[in-house]
DNA sequence: GAGTCAGTTGTACTAAGGTCTAATGGCGAA
DNA sequence: TTCGCCATTAGACCTTAGTACAACTGACTC
């Protein structure tokens, strides 16, 4: 664990997203106290335009509610929809008047909470970490899953049909029959995956593909 | 898929807990208009007495956020309790002054969502439909780890540890010298162990185990 | 045209997994 | 005590998997 005298991992960026410009100061001098990196944007186009489409590190984006063009519920849509529908980072919102049904709406879209104005500083505090945490162990999946499928798409065409149907415990033999080989051919190909994927056995080789999503074949 | 001439299944089931006899008056009627089977508790212990902890088919529960005694959030905090904190059916709030801190804990909690007296009917049917076909994928998943689980447990202890180290890819000599047993052993139990899972291969074994959460032992 | 790579096949050998039969000892239930 | 279950081991035998070495083909590139 790597963290700053502040107890805050200096990596850890929290976005600030509001119209109100005493708003974004007090959150921004907030965060600084708490030891975060922080970046303050006026509306949803201009933290759009100026982040990347994912991010490497944890990040807590705070939203506002209501912001004139880009409202905070779409700004959230636009955010999840970048990274092919998974969360590409986590969301706080606030808002002076927001209902229910926005509240709602919200934490559907997988916001970690959704504060009203005003606020305890802690609970904004609170939420974001919270958010981080998540983000965090998110990462820390994604990370392991992109290993993987950069490590499939090593693979060779045939490598991935043998491997898709050696997962399913299919001995080398019935491979071979329905690929239409000699059980030599697919001895080779085998040896080549558990050496591109980095195993030594079948039961690894198992988790490495659930993990990573690749699909078995019957 | 089996339905009924309403479309919907028979055996889906909605409780209503309101303390409003009025309340559960016109939507005792509404459930029954929409096809389903419906029951209704005038308050949380009532439906915590007259309920069981789990439920065979898809159950989703109206809970009104104000009542007195035993409140909405905290009765679905023991709902979700009962199953070793995994949702035992879809909860659907309703309320007619709600505010959003009890929103967020709500959706925090697993609620579907969080309604606002006056609603429209349809919103309510919907919510009901969406919480319904959420509990009934649950228990579809939930069957499957079960039968898993019962499986698991015919297993004796030592063929249990012998499982736990196959999954791992372990070979049967470094399993034996691991138990300070003769790798002949490790077969037999090995040999059982394929039996009393009812797979043929490694990889289904392996896919078996984590399925039902069985933990792998290095 | 030479080189590279994926895909293929063959032979030969070693290692590991799986099955069968048979036997021993401990331990709790009927 | 007898029976059944669990755990253990042995020997024999067969099937699979893995590895090493060698070779051929076709497609693509330089």
């Amino acid at each position: 664990m790597v963290a700053s005298s502040s107890g805050v991992n200096p990596m850890e960026t929290v976005y600030i997203i509001d119209d109100d410009p005493s708003v974004r100061r007090s959150l921004s001098r907030l965060m600084r106290q708490a030891g975060y990196r922080e970046s303050i944007f006026a509306s949803g186009e201009e933290f759009l335009a100026a982040t990347p489409e994912t991010f490497a590190a944890p990040v807590c984006v705070v939203i506002d509610l209501q912001m004139p063009g880009l409202g905070g519920l779409e700004l959230q849509r636009r955010i999840n929809r970048q990274n092919g529908g998974v969360a590409p980072c986590s969301v706080v919102f606030i808002s002076g008047n927001g209902d229910i049904p926005a509240t709602v709406e919200a934490m559907r879209q997988g916001a970690v909470t959704f504060l009203t104005k005003p606020f305890e500083e802690e609970d904004l505090l609170g939420a974001i970490a919270e958010g981080l945490a998540i983000h965090r162990d998110l990462l820390a999946g994604t990370a392991r899953t992109e290993e993987l499928r950069s490590r499939i798409a090593t693979l060779s065409p045939r490598e991935q049909e043998v491997m898709a149907r050696v997962i399913t415990g299919a001995l080398n033999k019935q491979i071979a029959a329905k690929l239409g080989i000699v059980e030599q051919t697919v001895k080779v190909h085998r040896a080549r995956v558990m050496e591109k994927m980095g195993v030594v056995s079948v039961a690894e080789l198992v988790r490495s593909c659930d993990a990573a999503g690749f699909a078995a074949v019957g």
